[in-house]
DNA sequence: CTGAAAGCGCTTACAG
DNA sequence: CTGAAAGCGCTTACAG
């Protein structure tokens, strides 16, 4: 059990630490029967470098971090980390992530400060978080927004966004091209950038389609629970508002709330009522019925912004980019044309 | 930008550089006017100690790892990495995960010879797999497994788990308790023990019943998507095996599939079949019809293992243990008695 | 193509 | 209560 070390290598194939350090960092420039007897030694002896004692001497972390407003479960979340964990390891680097829901945001300024990683992702509500932002730009630390926020908060940071509010628009358009004119919004009320954007793409829709914009039909609020939010949302904004035939949800989560909420009151979807989502998350097409939505490449997202951020890392000369992803409707089955006997 | 160390602060406050060592690791014995200057020293540069300088010296990696079998994405896996990954903060230690879906278990090793992490926590299917756990006990790594597996292979590990058995037979009473004599069950069929246990749950409900057991009745298949599976498996038992009045899905996610594919044949639930799940992920309770089902204390169950996970790092003289956590019955609204209009 | 020395920034073990 | 020395296991920068 005792621990072997580099300095076993070197011993066993006859050669110096150096030339095991070449090996092991595949530098070029190693004779070939050197590189086969250090070879075998490393196989002979299990040798596995300690990670702390590269990363002391190289000054680099090869880390980096991802940090959340909210929590760090929950489908939309997770499929971001899947998805980064795996660029990151294809990499060699190390994913840590961080919430700063109930921790305080230092907790991530310190992972930098000590050398754990050399730059980080942040979602929309870490990207607002003024402390956080305000230290890591002083401090003139890489890292990568996805979703949109401010760009004049992040003037060193890339992005790897989605046009939300375009999407939006797509979302209440194709809910127009059914024939609904009564079309409800649901959403949170966080202040963050997101939200606005889909709020406005419902807007333009409505309004290129000739429609009023009604504020009593647009409802938000704010929580941490989309599913609790949605439900009440929704179950009070169906219940006062009679004449609406359709709704957009700013989230799949929201709109699950909403599906459940509808379901609660007797009512059927997509008969009674239809109902549009936002996200694609895995579970949407899981959902009784399963729902229509804006699908956003959350995968390519985080592989994305892990590979932009290391670039970042590994040359920070690197030029900020602002990647705009596109989205796409997928039709399920949450939504279907109007028909005059909705009207209730 | 030039990288503040212990040795500066150690100058700043007049002191020797253990002293500041001491004071960052609260060790007793300094005195209080001394511990003024150096807290101030650290407080006034900034200094944050570098966490692989720290890990070199010490030896301790102050970290564990989480291995899944299969994705990290997804509700269940997500709640389980939330939960541990603030227990493992709790105690200064840092969390890594790991899937070994597509990855060589040996990265797993590797962290571990590489002094990564000191010990891991297993799901079932890590736990499943022979090279890992055969690796990690002749290495001696100190392990934990959430769910059961054959406790033969784990000699030395301790376990936090449920009573799947007896959950499983729970959730089939209930069903008999409202009356249902033909109930199908769908699960995965992927050999793992939790799968075996509820099935055989199922089955000691029946039996203690006075209900024959019926081979068609059970369905179960191999699969990566839960609800690709459940969409099939119940589209095929419902149209074949007319008397079932309800189902009982080894999973939630099995469970939802199960609700989609019912609610495209165009049935509803639980007016014409009840559906009671097992898991109560997040989402549970946001299906249309909110699901009845079996819940299990994920967040408890993960952040007992990294307590008992680090017990055993810190003292390796700690005996396992095998913890059984408390399930319950969550009843919603996707089940309802039986009667006789259900008969088709 | 290969190596000896110094150093990364801490902690450990030993003194006093 | 405090400190000087050695060392953790690598890589860097410099030679040759």
């Amino acid at each position: 059990m005792a621990t072997v070390t580099l300095d076993d290598v070197a011993k066993r194939a006859g050669v110096s630490k150096k030339t095991v350090s070449r090996v092991l960092n595949n530098e070029p420039r190693v004779a070939a029967p050197t590189l086969e007897k250090v070879k075998s030694a490393i196989a002979e002896l299990d040798y596995v470098p300690n990670v702390s004692a590269r990363k002391l001497s190289s000054g680099k972390t090869m880390a980096i971090g991802m940090v959340f407003g909210w929590q760090v479960s929950g489908p939309f979340v997770s499929e971001l980390i899947e998805s980064a964990l795996q660029e990151s390891n294809r990499h060699d680097y190390n994913l840590f992530l961080y919430s700063i829901a109930n921790n305080d945001p230092m907790k991530v300024i310190e992972a930098y400060l000590g050398k754990q990683v050399d730059g980080f992702i942040l979602d929309t509500l870490a990207g607002k978080n003024k402390e956080l932002v305000h230290r890591l730009n002083s401090l003139n630390v890489p890292y990568v927004l996805i979703h949109p926020t401010s760009k004049r908060e992040h003037p060193n940071a890339s992005f790897v966004r989605i046009n939300d509010e375009l999407a939006a628009k797509q979302a209440t358009e194709y809910l127009l091209r059914l024939g609904h004119r009564c079309i409800g919004y649901i959403g949170f009320h966080a202040g963050i950038t997101v939200e606005k954007d889909r709020l406005s793409g419902y807007q333009q829709a409505l309004q290129e389609a000739g429609i009023p914009f009604r504020e009593e039909w647009a409802v938000r609020r704010y929580g941490t629970s989309p599913f609790g939010i949605a439900y009440e949302l929704v179950t009070d904004l169906i219940s006062h508002q009679k004449q609406l035939t359709a709704v957009f949800a700013s989230t799949d989560a929201l709109a699950m709330g909403a599906l459940s909420a509808i379901w609660h009151m007797g009512l059927r979807i997509p008969d009674d009522i239809s109902v549009i989502g936002f996200d694609d998350i895995a579970y949407a097409s899981m959902t009784a019925p399963p729902l229509t939505t804006i699908h956003q490449p959350l995968d390519e997202i985080a592989s994305l912004a892990v590979r932009l951020l290391i670039d970042k890392i590994e040359d920070p000369s690197a030029k900020p980019v602002d990647l705009v992803l596109p989205t796409r409707l997928v039709v399920r089955d949450s939504c279907k044309p109007f028909s005059d006997g909705q009207v209730k």
